[in-house]
DNA sequence: CGACCTATTGATCGGACTCAAGGTTGGTGG
DNA sequence: CCACCAACCTTGAGTCCGATCAATAGGTCG
């Protein structure tokens, strides 16, 4: 059950507020200032905050500031109950960083809606959507059920591709970002030499080449289809417009991009020092876990060796070469072009020495 | 001279705000409907928009949602006009992602004040602020002169460190992210074998770690003093609320980060497939205009060979052949441990090849 | 001035790249 | 249904780049 703390102190405005709440399933706590406010805030970590402006102790943007310096507390959504007359400080709140205001009095319903809307887009923002790309299609699902985000996934074009295909080129401008409903795309960068190097491997419910679009507009890789893929094009401005008209979504593509950028700081670590072998235990690894782990365990992942050879960064005779070694030992098998892990343990104890 | 896009039907109304606007030293545009505002402001692009809720044609928030679609327009700053009795619709466009309202009627300083508050917060966001760290420095810089932002920079504890002293190692809880006022830090990995691998190199006005900040609380890096430098240790709430409070900082903070994760690709890509020879002409280019871009010409870089070969990605010998081949062939000169630029054009030849 | 640290050069060795030449697989058309 | 072609996989041999170990030169700081 959703847990609600509100902080008034009009002991009527706070019996009658709270009822109401919890007619319509909410548990509520209350505080009757500022203080105690922040007080439960902390302990109790609520999923959202009303909170009145005009209280002895500490008024409501004391309450709201001393949230908003402590992490643990500063992604609750936080919302105003102000008197009309206090007008103008609503507006010094919402620049405080208030996500809503209610103005006294208020009706039952605007209540409701109000905290409603607010817990939903929290409660989107809780779940997954952290762990990279893949995170982020799920979000997409559930984005839909968001009245701010509706528009996304309206208005599709769906489109068809098939193996070798290619989405985008790099430095295409990106005027739509595609959305993959199945198939696999791989993304790439050439060097001068015309050797590929994978960056990104997406599969079904993950967004392509969203980076470039962020960091200038324009494709910042190459992405070709590995197999028959079927996309959805989503246009650039409605991903935009989600992203600068959200701080929720904001915040969170921070977070992702922060991980991303982790990610590709032990990438170059490991590609900086690591043996072949090491990197081809760790490529393995990654794609396993991220490709195979929906069925039990005797799980193969399909995929050519010179694509392969592209996510390590070696030759594709090298990499081959490792594969064989890797048989001979035990640790993996392979069925014509699939290759299925036998020793899950020592592959990672390979990998990470 | 400030632009600024005033949206509204009714004519006094219009005329006595623009007027009010004009005074106070902003050029005003106006438009009489909805239809005509999304027009004038793809046209004109506008520093602000001041916008009507009820009007014929389109209303605001039909404004709002038009221009949020269109990148060139969403980052405009938006600001509501509503009769009182609209009171409801103002909360849907605040939802919306407007990022201010006003109430009619309004006196002129709630007008001015309003306006100026968002222009100023926004003219910072134009400047600068993209180019990765440094330009982050650059931004809190500007932003000490922002209401909301004027806690960060204040309470600060200044600290020294010596050459070699560590800020702090990988994995520490960043309480607090260093702000380098005055020497040179540099962040690195460590493998398995104790290998290091430099991931950034930071000098005056920079933030160090705020990424491991961001993903998880925790250092991804180890950061160490390269020589003598002095940081203002900025507390970690300071940042977080900053980010989480302030769309405009989010925006900024996607796109630096979205740029970050750029270089990184293509500093694999390079790791992956170029020889140590054309890795070392990219590094020594790379810090040459991080660090040596502000005299005149013949600007040495000081740096040791052991951490310069942490970047490379080599051995420190393999580094050092390479430096005596590019000395032998008049590239490079050096002076003690300082390394200069002789022949810039070959360089970047190189690197790129 | 001597101890210590850093830079440089030399010699050796191994991993990984390249080129070359068979095998396999899968798809296509007769 | 089979034969053939093309693409892909695999193995071998030779070569080279870069790591490692070792030793010497140069600078710096007490």
């Amino acid at each position: 059950m959703k847990k609600i703390l509100l902080i008034e102190d009009n002991p009527d405005m706070r019996e009658n507020t709270a009822e109401t709440l919890e007619l319509a399933g909410y548990s509520v706590v209350t505080a009757e200032n500022g203080r105690r406010g922040v007080e439960e805030a902390k302990k109790q970590v609520p999923d959202l905050i009303l909170c009145d402006i005009m209280m002895p102790e500490l008024d409501g943007y004391g309450v709201l500031h001393m949230l908003g310096r402590n992490p643990a507390t500063a992604e609750i959504p936080f919302i105003f109950l102000s008197a009309k007359a206090e007008r103008g400080d609503v507006r010094k709140g919402m620049e405080l960083g208030a996500d809503d205001y209610l103005t006294k009095p208020f009706e039952e319903n605007e209540l409701l809606n109000a905290v409603e809307t607010r817990m939903k887009r929290s409660d989107l923002f809780r779940k997954g959507f952290d762990r990279g790309s893949s995170g982020f299609g799920v979000f997409l699902e559930q984005a839909r059920g968001i009245d701010v985000l509706k528009d996304i996934g309206n208005g599709r074009k769906n489109r068809q591709f098939y193996k070798k295909d290619v989405l985008f080129h790099e430095g295409d401008e990106m005027r739509q970002v595609p959305y993959i409903i199945s198939g696999k795309v791989r993304t790439f960068m050439v060097n001068n030499d015309g050797k590929e190097f994978v960056t990104g491997l997406h599969g079904e419910g993950d967004f392509v080449g969203y980076m470039g679009l962020l960091e200038s507009g324009l494709a910042t890789e190459t992405a070709e289809a590995m197999e028959d893929t079927t996309v959805s094009l989503i246009p650039r401005e409605d991903l935009l417009a989600l992203l600068y008209k959200d701080r929720d979504v904001s915040i969170q593509f921070i977070k992702m991009l922060a991980h991303n950028v982790k990610e590709k700081e032990q990438h170059l670590l490991q590609l900086a020092y690591a043996s072949v072998r090491q990197r081809v235990a760790q490529a393995l690894l990654r794609i396993h876990s991220r490709f195979a782990g929906k069925n039990d365990e005797d799980l193969g992942v399909r995929i050519s060796r010179d694509d392969l050879a592209a996510i390590v960064g070696t030759a594709t005779e090298s990499l081959i070469r490792c594969l064989s070694d890797l048989k001979d030992e035990g640790l993996i098998a392979t069925q014509g072009r699939d290759i299925h892990i036998i020793d899950h343990n020592s592959l990672l104890k390979l990998a990470s020495r």
